[in-house]
DNA sequence: GGAGTGGGAGAACGATCGTTCTCCCGCATC
DNA sequence: GATGCGGGAGAACGATCGTTCTCCCACTCC
C-alpha cells in the first residue's frame, strides 16, 4: 500500500464516517480502524484532524461537482431541469443525509473550512452558466434557493419528492 | 434566584452558545459560567446534557413558531407572502446562523432529538394552513422548499436577499 | 444555641479525544 | 552477518469532556 492508496482509503473512511455521524463525533482512531492505515502514516499524510476534514470536503466538492456537470451535460433535458433530476437520484441514495457542506458549517460555524463557502459559490456559478441567456440575473439566485431547499427538505425526509417539487417550480420560472 | 429563573438563564445561555458554536463544541462548564447557575443546580434541573439540548430546541421551537404566527396574523400581506417578509427580518439579525434544527440534525444525525423532526412537520402544517384553499395540495410542499432554501442560502450569506428571492418565486406560485 | 439541611464552589473521576512516543520487526546495504 | 532505518502496532500523554463528590457555609427549626 503506497501513500496514494493510503490517502484514498483515509478519505473514503473519513467521508463515510464524517458524513454519517458528523465530524466531532468521529475520532481519529475510528478512521484508522475503518481505513486500515496506521496512525503514524495517517499523521504523516494529514498532520492534524483539521487537514483531514478539509481534504475530505475538498474531494467531495470535486466529485460532487463533476458528477453534476456530467449528468447535466448528457441529459436530454434543459440543463437547469437536469439539475433537479440529478438531485432526485442523489436524494434516493440509501445513505443520503443532506448537504455535507451545510452540515459541516452548522456543526463548526465560523471554524468551518473555506471550502464550504467555495462549494456554494461554485454551485451558484454553475446555475448562472446553465440559466438561459435571456433570463433575468435573479434567476440563478432563485434556482439556488430551490436546490438548497430541496436538499434541506430531503435531509429530513429522504427520497426524490423534494427534488420533484422543486423541479415543478423551476419549470414555472423558466416558462415565465 | 428560584428554579424557574435558573431554567430561563440556563436555556438562554444554552441557546446562545449551542446556536453559535454548535452543540458538541460547548461544554457544560461553559454553560454554567455563562448562566451563573451552579453545576449542581444545572444537573438537578437537567439531569444530562442531552436533556438540556432537547429543552433548548423545544423552547426555540415554541418561540420561533409563535413569532412567525404572530407576524403572519398581523401582516397586511397574504399569509404565505408574510412568511417571507418575516424570514427577511430573521435573516438580518446579527447573530443569524441558519436553522438551529437543521444544524442540530447535521451535527447529531440519527442521535438528534425528535423535536427536530417535529419542528419541520409543524412548519409544513402551517404552510398548508396558510395556502389558499383553492390551491393544489402540492403548494405547501413547494413553499416548504422555498422557506428551507432561503434559510440555507442565508446561513452562508446572511441578509434579507434570499428571502426576497424566495418571495418572488412564491408570488409566481400563487398567481399561477 | 445546637442540630440538621440544602445549596454553592470547585475538586475529582473516569472516559475519550487528538497527538506523540516507544518498542520492535523486516529489510536494505556494505 | 552486522548495522542502520523506515514503518507498523499500540501504549502513553496531556487536555477536555460529562458527571459526581467533597467540603463548607448560611439558614431553619426546636
Amino acid at each position: 500500500m503506497d501513500d496514494e492508496e493510503a490517502r484514498t482509503r483515509l478519505l473514503d473512511a473519513a467521508e463515510e464516517l464524517f458524513y454519517r455521524h458528523g465530524i466531532q463525533a468521529v475520532g481519529m482512531d475510528r478512521i484508522r480502524a475503518a481505513s486500515g492505515v496506521p496512525l503514524k502514516r495517517l499523521y504523516r499524510l494529514y498532520p492534524a484532524k483539521e487537514s483531514l476534514v478539509t481534504a475530505y470536503l475538498e474531494r467531495r466538492d470535486r466529485q460532487w461537482t463533476a458528477s453534476l456537470r456530467a449528468s447535466v451535460a448528457t441529459s436530454a433535458q434543459p440543463p437547469v431541469l437536469a439539475v433537479f433530476d440529478w438531485l432526485a437520484r442523489w436524494f434516493s441514495e440509501p445513505d443520503f443525509r443532506g448537504c455535507a457542506f451545510l452540515n459541516a458549517y452548522g456543526e463548526l460555524g465560523a471554524a468551518a473550512p473555506e471550502v464550504v463557502r467555495v462549494h456554494k459559490a461554485e454551485l451558484h456559478s454553475l446555475l448562472t452558466e446553465w440559466a438561459p441567456a435571456t433570463a433575468s440575473p435573479a434567476l440563478a439566485d432563485q434556482l439556488l434557493v430551490l436546490v438548497e431547499g430541496a436538499t434541506a427538505v430531503a435531509a429530513l425526509s429522504p427520497g426524490p419528492e423534494p427534488a420533484r417539487r422543486a423541479r415543478e417550480v423551476a419549470e414555472l420560472l423558466l416558462a415565465k
